[in-house]
DNA sequence: GTAAATTTGTGTTATAAAACATTACCCCCC
DNA sequence: GGGGGGTAATGTTTTATAACACAAATTTAC
C-alpha cells in the first residue's frame, strides 16, 4: 500500500531528473494528466505488438522488460526499479512495442500519456536531452549485453546476471542478500539459457562458495570471483 | 574518387533529415565545422574504448559498427549506408565508445564535432527530436536482435543476416545480387557464428536453390524460404 | 610473375548446452 | 491432514555448433 503523501513527495522529489527538467507551467501539465495504476505480482503492464501510448514511471516495485521469441523461450531485456522511465522508445520510434513488461512484484507505477510529453518535448530542451541521454545509455547496455549473451558460457552468463540484478536492485541490510527474489526461471530468462541449467549452475556455485542460496533468496558471498568468471567467458 | 560537386550536392540534399531541421545560422555553424575525410577499406574509424568527439555522417560507402568479444570473437551490430549517421551516442551517454567503427569498403564521412552538435540541440527540438527517433529506431534493432542471435539456429542466423544486407544495400541491377560484397568472416561476425560454419551453411543454402553464390557475390533467388527459414529459427 | 599471405572449403572430433525424464519439495487450500 | 499446482533439483541422452586440422583457391605483395 502507498499512502497518498508519500505518492506526493514521490512526483515532487523522486521524479527529479525529469521533474526539474521542466517549467511551471509544464509541471502543471503533466500533473494534470498524470495518474497512476497499481499491477499485481506478475501483471502484464503492456505487450508486445501493442500500440506504445504512455510513458510509465515505476514508482514501486520492480518491473522486467521481456521479449517472446522461438517457442516458448523469452528473453528478458532489462528490469527497472523506482524511480525509473520507460514505454517511450516504441512511440518516439513510431513503431508498435517489440517487447512487453510486467511487474516482479506489486508495483506502482505514475502514467502520463506520450502525446503530452511529446508536446513537452518540442518546446522543451532539457526533456529532449533527458530522453537522449537515457535511449543512448540503454542502446550501449541493449550492445553490450549482446555480447555477453552471444559469446558467454553459461557460468559467465549467470555471473553476469548476478551482477546486474547487484547493480540494479543492490543488496539487503547485511550487505550480501540481493534486494530481488526471483524464480529459476526469470534468472534463467535474464541470462538466456534453460530453467534446468540455470538450477544447475547456481547450485555449482553454491558449491565453490560464491553465494549462499535459501530458496529464492541469494547471498553473493565471493564477488570478486563472480567478477572474474563473469568476465571471461 | 568524390568530387567536390557531389559532396556539395549530399551536403544540401542528402543530408536532409538532419539538415532539413536547422535555421540558416546553424546550417552555417555547421558548414563551418564540418569537414571530410577518406577511409580506406578495413580502416577503422574509432574504436572501443576511445573518447567520442565528432558525428559521423557517411556520405560514400559502408561502414560497420562492430565489437569484439571474448577470444578473437567479434560481433557486427550494425551497418551504415549513405547518407547516415553515427558516432553519437557515446557521447551522449556521457561515456566511452562501447563499440569500433571501420569502413567496410572506401568511404567517405562527414564530420562534425559533437560539442557544436549539441550546441545546436539545446536551441533546436527538431535536432533533438531528430537523434530521439534515431536512439529508438537503434536501440528497438538491438533488442529484436537479441532474440535473433541467442535463439535461432545457424541456419536462422544466416537467413535473417543475408535479408539484413539486401534491406540495408539493396540489390544490384538485376535485382537479385546483393549490392554488398563481404567476407565469409564478416558474415560469421554479422550471423554469431565460427567462419567454417558461415561456409558450410552458405553452401547448403546454395543446395537448396535458395541463393547462388560467386566468390563474395551473393544472389538471392528464393527469398520467401529464406524468410521462413530466418522466421522459424 | 612467382612467393607469401589470406581467404575459402571440407572433413573429423570434441563439447557445451538443450531436451527429456523423473523425483522431491513447498505452500496453499479444501 | 491429505491432495494438487507450481517450483526446484538432478540424472541421462541427444544435438547443435565450436574447435581443430588441413587442402585448395584466390589475392596481395615484392
Amino acid at each position: 500500500m502507498i499512502k497518498k503523501s508519500t505518492l506526493e513527495r514521490i512526483i515532487g522529489d523522486d521524479l527529479a531528473e525529469l521533474w526539474n527538467a521542466l517549467t511551471q507551467d509544464e509541471k502543471r501539465v503533466i500533473a494534470e494528466n498524470f495518474h497512476y495504476e497499481r499491477y499485481k505480482k506478475n501483471q502484464i503492464i503492456y505487450a508486445e505488438n501493442e500500440s506504445p501510448e504512455n510513458l510509465y514511471c515505476l514508482l514501486e516495485g520492480k518491473v522486467k522488460l521481456y521479449k517472446s521469441g522461438i517457442g516458448d523461450r523469452v528473453q528478458i531485456l532489462r528490469l527497472y526499479r523506482p524511480v525509473q522511465y520507460f514505454g517511450y522508445r516504441a512511440y518516439f520510434a513510431r513503431e508498435a512495442y517489440v517487447s512487453s513488461a510486467a511487474a516482479f512484484e506489486p508495483s506502482v507505477l505514475g502514467i502520463v500519456p506520450m502525446k503530452i510529453v511529446e508536446d513537452i518535448i518540442h518546446k522543451n530542451n532539457d526533456l529532449a536531452l533527458f530522453f537522449i541521454h537515457e535511449l543512448s545509455r540503454n542502446l550501449g547496455g541493449s550492445d553490450t549485453k549482446i555480447i555477453n549473451l552471444t559469446q558467454k558460457h553459461i557460468r559467465g552468463r549467470l555471473a553476469e546476471a548476478l551482477l546486474i540484478l547487484a547493480d540494479n536492485y543492490g543488496y539487503e541490510a547485511d550487505g550480501a542478500t540481493l534486494k530481488i527474489y526471483m524464480s529459476r526461471e526469470d534468472l534463467a530468462n535474464l541470462s538466456n539459457m534453460t530453467t534446468s541449467n540455470a538450477i544447475r549452475t547456481l547450485t555449482t556455485f553454491v558449491n565453490e562458495k560464491l553465494i549462499l542460496v535459501d530458496g529464492r533468496k541469494i547471498r553473493i558471498i565471493n564477488e570478486p570471483q563472480l567478477r572474474k568468471i563473469s568476465k571471461f567467458g
